[in-house]
DNA sequence: AAAATATTCCGTAAAATTTACGAATTAAGA
DNA sequence: TCTTAATTCGTAAATTTTACGGAATATTTT
């Protein structure tokens, strides 16, 4: 949606296409220089930071509008993708906006009844995606695109602040009863390496020796023959998910006691 | 809802006052006769049975919307109730049936464009209440009402065997995070009744030793000095919960190692 | 070539938690 | 008073988690 004559029709005539007052608002968790970040969009006009969302085809399954929102947006297909949470107490959305003032920013005709400002629930979701491969795309609402530190995001429009927070959570949450990484990592890795996105994702410290430990006795990674070299230090052993267990795992879940 | 003007007007002007495309269904868990149960509503003309939901009003927030509807369906307040996923991959739910057997079944005008023939996506949330103090009250749409053990759940309307499946499945998972028997069992209690409330939802047997044994090590019951008569057998102690223990423990979660 | 430095990783033991289960206690009926 | 069936107490083994010492290793510096 580049074009004006595209986005005029999207304001326009949009809700003829998609449901109104939903919208989907994927938090998208990527990893990098040992710090957990997430994927957001400056809006143009708005002047302020959101997460890349979309709306929801009228005849178009949920889950699928979810992926097909996260491929527009980033390229990627078949990544982790899980719904958390749908938020619907703080009413408003682009309600809070004048029609004028889009008028002003945009330069486009709209109506004070238009769909875009009526109330708009959101449905969250978070993905976890492998930094480098992501080629996000803007488009006549956005000008701007920018990976943050998850300790270090802005406000953000509307109350998407509390979305990021939820998914943080969720995730945090998760990690004790899923196997997380897979998305998050290169297909080979080294143990400090892993260890450290588990302590950037809890937010706290484990031990080296005993996360290593774990995550072997669970069949989750298995070392493999080669090893990188990470300058004047000894060379650490690469390692792999063990595909299998972690589907299992993924599936099943690691229950633990009562 | 139950004159027939009432109903005339919730069926042709209902798109007003309601948010289109979304509907609230909450499980309603009760506990009874050592069984899990959940409050189901046969619908007349359907001819099936379903979850007692209702819908969202325009300016409403959502979990006010989920408080209400519980409300007007159980007379309870002010109880544990929880969202816990959006079903939005069946696209179809009154639209399956037409509308000449909506005309036929209620005796209603309604055109073939009527907003309840519409998508309509389901917000799930749960609640775990005190069976003896739900007051159901059906009106035009529903005949009957009944609490169905969910090991016995009859096939249900639209796509809310999944909406109930994944409600068992969130409540299992919960329980090793958080504690839960304050809203589904009286206030005094026994020993052996929460254990078999446990297992019930669980699904599976726990050491009754170990299992008491755990409970009061959290801190989340005490013992009373008073005793309940079962009949020809030793008679157990009563419990109640520790609020504040119970109410940190809700809050917090009870979190496992890595 | 040896020493210094910074990092990886192997291994063991203590502590805590979970699991398993024997046996004493108790209330009512026979 | 004895029997029966359920509750409750207590202890020990097994497993898991936590803590931490120290060896191995790849460069740069001396």
């Amino acid at each position: 949606m580049n074009s004006l004559e595209e986005v005029d029709d999207f304001v326009k005539n949009g809700h003829r296409h998609y449901l109104p007052h939903l919208s989907i608002d994927p938090v998208i968790f990527g990893y990098h220089d040992q710090q957990l970040k997430i994927l957001l969009l400056k809006w143009k006009g708005l002047n302020g930071w959101g997460l890349p969302g979309g709306f929801i085809q009228r005849r178009e399954p949920l889950s699928q509008a979810a992926h097909r929102i996260l491929q527009e947006r980033t390229g990627l297909e078949s990544i982790f993708l899980q719904q958390f949470h749908i938020f619907g107490d703080s009413p408003y959305r682009l309600q809070e906006r004048s029609t004028s003032e889009f008028r002003a920013n945009y330069g486009l005709e709209v109506n004070d009844d238009n769909w875009l400002f009526e109330r708009t629930l959101s449905v969250g979701y978070f993905a976890l995606v492998d930094y480098s491969k992501v080629s996000v795309r803007t488009d006549f609402f956005t000008e701007d695109y920018q990976w943050w530190d998850v300790k270090q995001v802005p406000p953000l429009l509307f109350d998407q602040s509390e979305v990021v927070e939820k998914a943080l959570a969720t995730l945090r949450l998760q990690i004790y009863h899923q196997p997380i990484g897979y998305n998050l990592l290169p297909e080979k890795f080294t143990l400090p390496e892993i260890h450290t996105l588990y302590e950037t994702i809890l937010g706290k410290e484990l031990d080296q020796r005993n996360f290593s430990k774990k995550l072997v006795a669970l069949g989750l990674i298995k070392k493999l023959a080669e090893q990188r070299a990470i300058g004047p230090h000894r060379s650490p052993y690469l390692y792999q998910f063990e595909k299998e267990a972690y589907e299992d795992a993924l599936k099943q879940g690691i229950v633990h006691t009562y």
